[in-house]
DNA sequence: CTTCGTTACTGTAACGTTGCACTCAAACCA
DNA sequence: TGGTTTGAGTGCAACGTTACAGTAACGAAG
């Protein structure tokens, strides 16, 4: 075949093929220019590129790193595939996709995948509550890197974390609300179980209690007990829950979402009661995917900067072992509020005295807390 | 270390490295069934993984596809991104992602990686014009199979596209317009030289001039020079484009974008000027990306069936050579109309009669077109 | 004048797999 | 019975690279 090999590329620079070897691996600075530059030019003759499945099998590493996130149809995780796929690029790696559609079984048959193409570090974006299923791999010196999954106290000691601080950001979304006034205030999430909840829920909590305000007092959304696994669930998620608080005995003035796309559903629920968003009530949602900002209102929403965490997580995913001072533990960057149209102040008229939702109750639903 | 290898296993089941290997690689049936019991057990005994860079090195061959695309940040390619990954594991084979963001260089630079990563079939969904900087490797034999892009003349003959039929896509558009009565229906595109374009603007007109309209007398936005690279850009062009429109001399009652992303920019800029999508304004996009539900009204669109785009895209990446009869032509699946809020019959008063827009006014645009 | 160290390269042996040619029985056919 | 075919499995040699040990040349130190 046309496959030009490094004792081709030796022969005709007239060195040995450890020498162009070498001189590939970077260690040309040991060699006499006069000899670099035959070999250079050896190389440009023959139009030779390395073969990379020798050089893995050689080394036993790969120049790919693996990403495992529950869906690339979600704006979300397909942004953040493209800004590490971004600075992978620069750095020389490329990226193995994986979506798992948050199925375990899944995430575990990618790993296994990876792992055999000779992929020993995967950033992972499925946010399941256990890794136990991935010790094995743990165990033989996988470099996993949970992105936007609060390290829990049960994981795996070697496990490194990025996201974004989402206590801060539940705080910020539920304290720029208080700030417009409201005292009526909800939070939506898509299932009790969802990891990211937790601490955003934490955040939005404590803001509310600082301003003297029970959270237990609040109208809360737990959603169903699957994790919705497409942007569409998560969007119906947020329209079942605002439908039902809105119909409920003390329907919020304001709602903070999990994410984006709950917010967005949410939105459109408020829309389908015939009330009007950011005046009637306030959204806020997380993430700011790009929809957040085509919508209407635009939404008001906590900014995960994914740029930055895409770079972080590459970063513990190639460096070196040394230079990697965080293994085992989280990187948490602060989130930022960014206040669209979807937010305003708390309006003159309760709603729960209008007329119009309370004829479309659907009272009583057990998911309905508090 | 702990990896197993297949001379392990042989060792352990008392054959030869060359029977594991014929066990692995399908050839069983020409075993003693006591033989091949005693291989699998020696395997699962030692929990051996067959190492596919020795694999890859051997036999040349990988079982990876490239998947390269302008942003999987974009809806539209992070859910065709996410069915091909889907259809390729089904199918054994792995996708390796790279996101081009319409660079010819990234482009060729991704080729050039996937290549050398031992990657012999591409599934490209970079709609630029020309495919000239990747002739080397298809003589090497790379299989190309471009996606959501009509085939050029001028296109290398060995080179597959899977893709809808934008001609009916943008006939199934204007028809709908049509049938509601509108008389000025205007094309809105990223770019005059989007290949995408060319199909959907011909359907477009062939469904006008059926209805014995004059297509070059309806106004028609052919955008800035550059192709949009971002989500957000492609919206942006949609804002700027009805803007200027409204506040042009024959402002259209309907309008159709060249995506759904850009549809959404028109739905938002008809918004600003205070009028009503649907009612004032009938809008129509093209690829029903996931937001096309979820925005309000929700955008009556030209459905692109993805699922079933991206499994014939796997079918001839990974179709045997005598089975891809395709090779070197065409396969157009035929799109659907959905149609949502966005279009609704032509308005009573016709909008230029009406005040507001003629105030925003950006006259004498030189990119509006007839 | 030996010994040592350094520089600049070379030779060899893997890495783990599979294609191919081969062997050795047993079965088959005339 | 002798020759051929078939079935079941083996042995060897690569695939293209790089790690490692080795060497030759040469100057400096003892």
């Amino acid at each position: 075949m046309g496959t030009v090999t490094i004792q081709q590329v030796a022969a005709e620079a007239h060195v040995s093929p450890t020498t162009v070897s070498n001189y590939l691996t970077g260690r040309s600075e040991r060699m006499q220019p006069e000899t670099r530059d035959r070999v250079r030019a050896a190389i440009d003759r023959l139009g030779y590129r390395p073969n990379r499945a020798a050089r893995a099998l050689r080394t036993g590493k790969t120049h790919s790193i693996g990403l495992v996130v529950p869906s690339v149809a979600n704006p979300f995780w397909g942004t953040f595939a493209n800004e590490l796929e971004r600075a992978s690029i620069a750095a020389g790696y490329s990226v193995l996709l994986g979506n798992t559609e948050r199925d375990a079984a899944r995430e575990l048959r990618y790993v296994e995948d990876l792992w055999d193409a000779g992929v020993r570090s995967i950033v992972l974006g499925t946010s399941l509550p256990s890794l136990e299923h991935l010790q094995p791999f743990l165990d033989r010196g996988l470099r996993l890197i949970t992105f936007d999954r609060p390290v829990q106290p049960t994981d795996p000691p070697s496990v490194m974390s990025v996201s974004v601080d989402n206590s801060v950001g539940g705080y910020l979304g539920a304290a720029h609300l208080l700030g417009l006034g409201h005292t009526r205030v909800s939070f939506v999430a898509g299932a009790m179980q969802s990891l990211n909840r937790t601490a955003r829920y934490r955040g939005f909590c404590s803001a509310l209690t600082e301003a003297g305000l029970d959270p237990a007092e609040q109208a809360q959304w737990s959603g169903t007990d699957a994790v919705p696994a497409g942007a569409a669930e998560a969007a119906e998620i947020g329209r079942e829950a605002i439908t039902a608080m809105l119909a409920g005995p003390r329907p919020p003035t304001a709602v903070m979402a999990i994410n984006d796309m709950t917010a967005l559903g949410v939105c459109s629920g408020i829309r389908a009661l015939g009330l009007s968003i950011g005046a009637d009530v306030s959204v806020v949602g997380f993430d700011d995917i790009v929809l957040a900002t085509l919508c209407d209102p635009p939404l008001t929403t906590v900014r995960q900067p994914l740029p930055d965490l895409a770079r972080l997580a590459l970063r513990e995913a190639v460096g070196d072992d040394d230079d990697a001072a965080t293994r085992g533990g989280s990187v948490l960057l602060r989130p930022e509020l960014v206040v669209r149209g979807s937010t305003g102040p708390v309006p003159e008229v309760a709603i729960g005295r209008r007329s119009g939702p309370a004829t479309r109750v659907v009272a009583g639903d057990p998911r309905l807390v508090s």
